[in-house]
Order: structure tokens, then C-alpha cells, then sequence
DNA sequence: CGGTGTGTTGAGGCACATCAAGCCAGGTGG
DNA sequence: CCACCTGGCTTGATGTGCCTCAACACACCG
């Protein structure tokens, strides 16, 4: 299943992390990046395609922690093994940077040491804000807040083109606390309320962005 | 398990902390250590009590993102400005930390970058935990965690003996995305099944540890 | 053509929210 | 010392949003 994982030895330059990254990977949809459990040998950056972080209880109920797209880096937040898994979406290459180079690149440069903890701190307001989209918000207003999130990952207009929308409706309830039922149902009454389009599998449009965050910031239609 | 975003595993008694503080602050229940939007100036260390700190909606609905007592340090994953409020539920002394002398530090100290990145991990962790427990978990399981996690807060055996419940109902339902009446109801509950013990306010008391842990891992009574 | 996997739609039930009293300890003033 | 108030907590009755269970629609594929 997830045995494809070709290593190609590639020095990619990317503003984000500039030498410090070696090796390149590129994964199918399905396949695994790392594991629970495994031992945290470094991070991710993600250059093209999406992931997804999870943890699986052992009832079987599942919690999608986050989604990273492209520019995105997977893997902090863990000690000395990883805390959650983590596979992509769709066809998708990363960038591994080794936690010995990091480290070691942060002794050089410790102006890099500050630079990641921004990068910490913008991951901790993430969770933040999904925290209070899955205790505080209904389910429509999740959507619409996911759906909002999802359209300003993607470059260009934000309005009335496709967007978008690489996981199934299985990973969207996993990550909003919802069953596939619910997000389905509220899919579908968002197209009738003419706030978004749904063309085909695998993307969406927005048909009227102030309506949608509207819906976002629970102000919509709590009565 | 989730309860201490802000808070970490950095030691009042590190060096590398110790010689960096400089004014000590007291503070009386609910006063204010800083509220969201403020230039962050620095980070605090709890040196005794509890602080919470949470986020108000325009909706008036609140949610409190985390709780932080002695030892623990609060102020990371802001950038320029606070993003949310932080307050003392009981007379609490903090010191604070001025971000340009940790800054500093960091700069002549690397290792102090790294094991700052460390803490900022493990924020991050605690915020997915605390993600999964909103909506995966349900009312009785979420106190069960809540507890669980109070009861490791203090030192010292943690059954049958009286533990501090500082904060309370109100601040635990915005904790756990409840309503005081449902977080009333259930700890009256595990009362009644003899899990814990409820003496006054302010405390409760560990009676069956075992149980206690079975409800929080969401193995309980899930039918 | 049937088989499978993903998404949609419908009927009914349950956990938690909401609304509304009532309880109890601490404080204040007569 | 008691009457009264206040705020935090508990308990009860009722409503509702989402889950559960179940059937169906549809695309894809051998």
C-alpha cells in the first residue's frame, strides 16, 4: 500500500528552509509519511499536494488533527516519537529535514531558532481556532468556516472558480466532529442556499463569499 | 493529558531560566495579566496560584484555551500581540520574562532556542489533545480527563486525599464546551459512583482512580 | 452486468442545551 | 442573633441538533 515511497536525492531550493533539506519524497494518495509511535527524525515540508494528521482511537473513532498543503511543515508538536499519523491526500512530494540538521543549523543561526518559533506559535493559534470552531460552533457554521479555511489555502480569486477540495467526506467529519451524514446534509444546503456550488467530486465553488463568512462567524443563524 | 497549553515542561529552577526574570508580579483573583491584543512584551512564569487564560466572542460565547499553575509559563505562540486573555483565578504570583532579554539569550545560548522549540511542541500537542477531547469525547469522559489531568497537577498522592479545584464551574464548562449544568450534573454523577468525592468548593477528592481513568480514555460507557 | 466505494437522503432516538426553580454558604445590616 | 440578600451550585422539565440506522443514487471497474 504505502511501500511506493521513492527517495529522490534532490537539493530543492526553497525560501522557507533554504539547504538545510536533503531528501525528497513522493508519496500516492494513502500512502503513509509517519506513523504513531515511530521515532521523530525530523520534519516535513510539504511542496506539493496535501496530508493529513490524525489520531486513531482504539474504539475506532478517529480525530484529523490538520490538514498541511504546499509551503506547509508537518511534524512538530512531537517529542521523541511521533504523536499522530500522518499520510497524503493525493499524490504528493515532500521535503524531509532532519532534526540533527535542524538543530544543528539552529546553533549556526539562531535567528533561525526565532523563525521556528513563529512557526510554532501560528501552529498553536491554528489549533486554537480549531479548539473553538469544534466546541463552540454548529454544524453548518463549521462547514462554511472549513470551506472558507479550504478556499484561502488556494492562489487567485476566491470567487465562482473551482476550488479544490482533495479529501473525502469522511476526513471533513473526522476533522469537524461531525459524521459524514451531517457534513453531507449541510454540503448540500449550502448549494441550496446558493452560497456555494458543488460541480463534481473533489472540489466546490464559492457563489457568495460574504454569505459564507457570514455562516463562518456564528452570526449566521443562531436564533 | 490536555490540560496545560500554555503550560510547559520548562522548570522554575533551570539556570537557564533563573538568572533571566527580573519583576515579580502579584496578582488577586481575576485580575488581569494581559488581555488580548496588547504588544507582548514578554512571556510570565507562574511562580504560585492558577491562571486561565481564553478568548471572548462577539457573540459573548467564551473559551477558555488553557489553564496554568505553578511552574508552568505562559505567553508563547503570540506573535506581535496577545491572542487571547489571561487572568488569575486566585492570588497568584508571576514573574515576568521580557521577550528582549529571552531574545538575547537565545542568541548566546543556542541550546535555549532548542529547548524553547521543545516547549512550543508540546503546546502544540496539548492544543490537538484538547481538540480531540472536544469532540470526540463525551460530557462525562471530557470531566473525567479534566480531572484526571487536575489530580497530576499537584504533588502528592492523588487518592483520598483532598485536591484544589481552583477554577470553577462556569470557567471548566468554557474549558471543556459545556454548560455549567451539564458539568454540575456529571460531577454529581461520578459522585454518586463513587469515583470521586466532592467535600466543598474548590476541591475534590479521588476514590477510585482506576475508573476515573477508564471514563477519561473514552473507553467507559460508550455503549 | 453485478460489485464496490463514495455520497445523498430519510426516519427516529439520544445527549446535551435551554429554561426555570430551588439549595446552600457567606456576607451584611438591623 | 436572626432576616435577608447574593452568587455559585444543583436539580428538574422540556426542546433540539446531531448521531444512528437504513435505504438509495451514482460513478467507476472488472
Amino acid at each position: 500500500m504505502q511501500l511506493s515511497t521513492i527517495a529522490l536525492a534532490v537539493q530543492t531550493q526553497t525560501p522557507a528552509m533554504g539547504a538545510i533539506g536533503t531528501g525528497v519524497r513522493l508519496l500516492s494518495a494513502y500512502d503513509s509519511l509517519f506513523r504513531e509511535g515511530d521515532e521523530t527524525t525530523g520534519f516535513y515540508e510539504i511542496l506539493s499536494g496535501a496530508v493529513r494528521a490524525y489520531k486513531i482511537f482504539p474504539d475506532g473513532r478517529r480525530q484529523i488533527v490538520a490538514f498541511a498543503f504546499a509551503g506547509d511543515i508537518v511534524g512538530f508538536g512531537h517529542g521523541e516519537t511521533y504523536r499522530f499519523d500522518c499520510d497524503a491526500l493525493t499524490s504528493t512530494r515532500v521535503r524531509m529535514i532532519p532534526k540533527a540538521s535542524l538543530l544543528r543549523a539552529m546553533r549556526e543561526r539562531p535567528e533561525l531558532g526565532e523563525k521556528l518559533l513563529e512557526v510554532a506559535g501560528g501552529e498553536v493559534a491554528n489549533m486554537q481556532d480549531l479548539s473553538i470552531l469544534l466546541c463552540r460552533k454548529t454544524a453548518i457554521e463549521r462547514i462554511a468556516s472549513f470551506l472558507l479555511t479550504m478556499a484561502g489555502k488556494s492562489a487567485g480569486p476566491m470567487v465562482g472558480r473551482q476550488l479544490p477540495l482533495p479529501m473525502c467526506r469522511a476526513d471533513i467529519a473526522d476533522y469537524l466532529g461531525l459524521t459524514i451524514e451531517t457534513v453531507s446534509r449541510n454540503m448540500t444546503r449550502l448549494k441550496a442556499m446558493r452560497v456555494i456550488d458543488l460541480p463534481n467530486r473533489g472540489s466546490f465553488v464559492v457563489r457568495d463569499m460574504d454569505r459564507l463568512r457570514l455562516l463562518a462567524q456564528c452570526e449566521g443563524n443562531m436564533h
